[in-house]
DNA sequence: CATTAAAATGTTATAATATTACATAATGTT
DNA sequence: AACATTATGTAATATTATAACATTTTAATG
């Protein structure tokens, strides 16, 4: 097979997969990116999954949990996916990465009661995006 | 029906799943709750998610949502699901909720760059519980 | 360049999670 | 009692995700 991704260190498939994502531009499902990458030549599901688990490993994109879908990473691939935040509409259900430093250094320093610190997180805001909330 | 529920306000099959949730002490996931309360006359998916939902509703239970699991509030509630934080083990995906109003006082206040507020947020941090941390 | 090992892909099937739709029963209100 | 509302029961199906195994491609080695 030839090598039909850029100079990056994806392969085939996990490229169709992150440029299928990225061209969205807002989240989508594993099953929505199924369809949409047929006429590519993926035709099964494990080889979205399997795409997927690699390019969140890398930090190129995140699932976020709420919904069960995929963003590519606004953030200088967040550490490598350690540490993500996002603002979840409640009413369109727009999804925007935070990019804040304040907060991300606040969440990678914070100690629990017990005195554990944590390697990573994944934070969900919910509220009204400001198309949403002037209506 | 006779009323089999205690003096809350939960109903019937809610009490059920809720009182299985409980005696687990850890995330159980919705199957699991299924195939455990068969005993009790709940027989199909629909029963459990309803009561799940209400339960979420109320603030008595959270959805851990990086594993579709389910887990009694440890927390007066947490102000009605609104604040939700876990400490999630990578290696024994032990799941503790986090109680510190520290942390839920700087998330509730939390403005992002463009000056947007969130009525809700659910955090997930990873890392090693005491236990694996020292193995 | 032939051989082998490792990584990636292809394919089928199935598991796990969750919802829709509609029927029936229980409860509360007038 | 009549009606509306809430809760429950049930079947079917939709959605999300993984297991298992075969084949192909690529990389490494001699
Ligand atoms: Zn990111
Ligand atoms: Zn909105
Ligand atoms: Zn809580
Ligand atoms: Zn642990």
């Amino acid at each position: 097979m030839t090598k039909m991704h850029k100079e990056n260190n994806l392969t085939k498939n996990e490229q169709i997969v992150f440029d299928l994502i990225e061209k969205s531009r807002e989240p989508v499902k594993a099953y929505s990116i199924l369809s949409n990458v047929k006429k590519k030549g993926i035709k099964a599901p494990p080889q979205v999954y399997r795409a997927l688990e690699k390019l969140i490993k890398v930090g190129k994109i995140h699932k976020v949990e709420s919904k069960n879908s995929f963003v590519v990473c606004k953030n200088t691939n967040c550490e490598v996916s350690n540490a993500t935040a996002f603002s979840i509409c409640q009413v369109c259900e727009k999804v925007t990465e935070i990019v804040n430093s304040k907060l991300s250094k606040y969440l990678k320093s914070f100690q629990d009661n017990t005195g554990m610190r944590y390697k990573k997180y994944n934070l969900e805001f919910f509220g009204l995006c400001q198309k949403c909330k002037s209506k």
